[in-house]
Parts: C-alpha cells; sequence; structure tokens
DNA sequence: CCACTTTTCCCCACTACACCCCAAAATAAT
DNA sequence: ATTATTTTGGGGTGTAGTGGGGAAAAGTGG
C-alpha cells in the first residue's frame, strides 16, 4: 500500500516520475496503467488500473436517468484521464487537471495506500495548516469508531 | 469504460470525430455503429449499439397503454437516431440533435462510463456551475451509500 | 415516368500534437 | 571511487483531428 511523501520535478510537457519506493506497490494486475482524477480537496488522486475498476464499479450502479446522480458522475469523469508509464516510470498529467490542483512546475506526491495523491507543495502546506483541530483531535474522532 | 472530456469541432455536414481515447473502449460487438438520444439535461447521449440494447430492452418493458409511459417512450425515441462512424471515426449527428444540445461549431464530448454525451462547451459551463454544492458535498452524499 | 435538385456518403490530403526513443544528470549503493 | 538505479530533459515520427471535393443516392416537382 502506497505511503509517504516525495518532491518530484514536473516538465514542461506535464511528466511526473511516479517515485521508485511507490512503484514497488503497484499490482501487477494495472499493468503499468493508471487512471487519475480530480481528488477530495484540491489534488490529483492517481489509481493503479485494478483499483480504479473498483471505483468503477461503484459508479456503475448509479442511475443515469436521475439529474443529482448524473451531475456527480459527470463531475467525476469529466477530468478523468489514462495513461501508462513510459520506459522511464512517467505518467503524463493532462493541463485541466494541473489546473484543478494549482500545479506549477514542482509536485508533492503523496502515497494514500489505495491510491497515489499529487498536489501543489504550496497548496498542501496550506491545507495542513488550515485546520484548527490537533491531529490528536482528529485521530479520536476518527478512530473510535 | 468512456471517461474524460475533450474539445472536438463539428464541421458544417455535422460531422465530430470520435476521440481516438474512447474509441477503445467501444466493444467490437458495438459494430461500429451508434444511437444517439436526447440526454438528461441539454446533452445528447451516444450509446454503442450494444449498449443501446440494453437501454432497449428496459424500454421494452414499460407499460404503453400507460399514458405516461407512452409519453417518456415517444420524447425518448422521437429523436433517437442510428448512424456508423465513417473511415475517419466520425459520426453524423442530425440537426434536431444539434438544436436541442444548442450546438454550434464546437462540441464538448463527455466520456460517462456507458455512453458518450455531447455538449455544447458554453451549456456545459454553465451547467457545472449552476449548483451550489461543491464536489466534495455531492461525492460525499452520493458515494456514503 | 423522367429530369432536376439536394443531401448523403466516401475518399483523399493537410496539419499539428502526442507518443516513443535516446541520452544526460543526479542520487543512491557497493 | 565506481557502478547501478533513479530522475529529468529534449528531438524525431506516426497518428489523430479536420476540411473539402466528387460520386452516388434520395427526395421533389413537372
Amino acid at each position: 500500500m502506497f505511503k509517504g511523501q516525495f518532491i518530484h520535478s514536473i516538465d514542461n510537457k506535464g511528466r511526473v516520475s511516479i517515485p521508485a519506493k511507490l512503484r514497488k506497490y503497484i499490482a501487477p494486475e494495472a499493468n503499468n496503467s493508471f487512471v487519475m482524477t480530480q481528488g477530495i480537496d484540491a489534488c490529483i488522486d492517481i489509481y493503479p488500473r485494478d483499483q480504479w475498476l473498483t471505483i468503477e464499479e461503484k459508479l456503475l450502479k448509479l442511475n443515469t436517468f436521475i439529474q443529482k446522480e448524473s451531475r456527480f458522475l459527470r463531475l467525476m469523469l469529466q477530468n478523468a484521464h489514462e495513461d501508462e508509464m513510459d520506459a522511464q516510470s512517467r505518467i503524463v498529467i493532462p493541463q485541466n487537471l494541473l489546473d484543478y490542483a494549482q500545479i506549477e512546475n514542482e509536485v508533492l506526491i503523496l502515497g494514500a495506500l489505495k491510491k497515489i495523491e499529487i498536489w501543489s507543495p504550496r497548496v498542501y502546506n496550506a491545507y495542513i495548516s488550515s485546520s484548527q483541530e490537533t491531529f490528536e483531535q482528529i485521530a479520536s474522532e476518527v478512530m473510535s469508531l
């Protein structure tokens, strides 16, 4: 499962290399293919193909004849993009996702168990320091279930 | 399954090319044939033939001796149109559907799992920004089920 | 039933960008 | 210090997207 954070550069073609430490955890079933979508909060979610398929199964259960469910599906898929790693273990992130995450020339790559998140370092720092609650408070709330 | 958005042009013959990224997901059983109908909200739904058949099965279960169901069937089928891709992977969209979706010379093509949606870029942006709810709110509502 | 007009379909051709390959720099390991 | 691996950068080529012309077919009216 993915974990840890890494700072990498992103070149002018939108390419980001997947850290070797994270690559180890990619299942062979993913076929070096990834699906990226806009994430919760200003980041990009990157799912190895096999993990994405479990998300897709949930989405397939939505009833697209209901306006609200249709809207969610559009929001979720409008910036979705599939790509394979090149021989140098890089993927290309399209411009609309970079805009969404306010990314310029550096990215913060965050391992998040089943998926990888891509942040603008600046935005991520702001996000972390934005909450009033301490780590201990949130921990006790979320983990006591 | 279809995903992602693409801006393509529509020429004065009503032709739109299906993005190569979406073409990959069309089942061979579809025989390069598509059925287009008016969609939920101001867009055009494009189903590969094999996917359309599952919709058709549902429609066949409607009781046309009930006025409301009969009306729905008429609304659904009045602008339905079947067409095959040409050698350049384009389909022709009839004028009445273009009018319905308020399309002029550019289209936004949206992959939506089983189907492809065609929007006027202007109309789509208005649609997306029309809701008060954020992506995060809708996501937590719809996906927590 | 025939002639004419209009639309549809198919083919060819151009342009641009995305992809793939090669290569260098930087970091880590031996 | 040397080797191996990881990260970063750039250049050529194939294919995707677009536009237009001409043949075939369909529709319209005399």
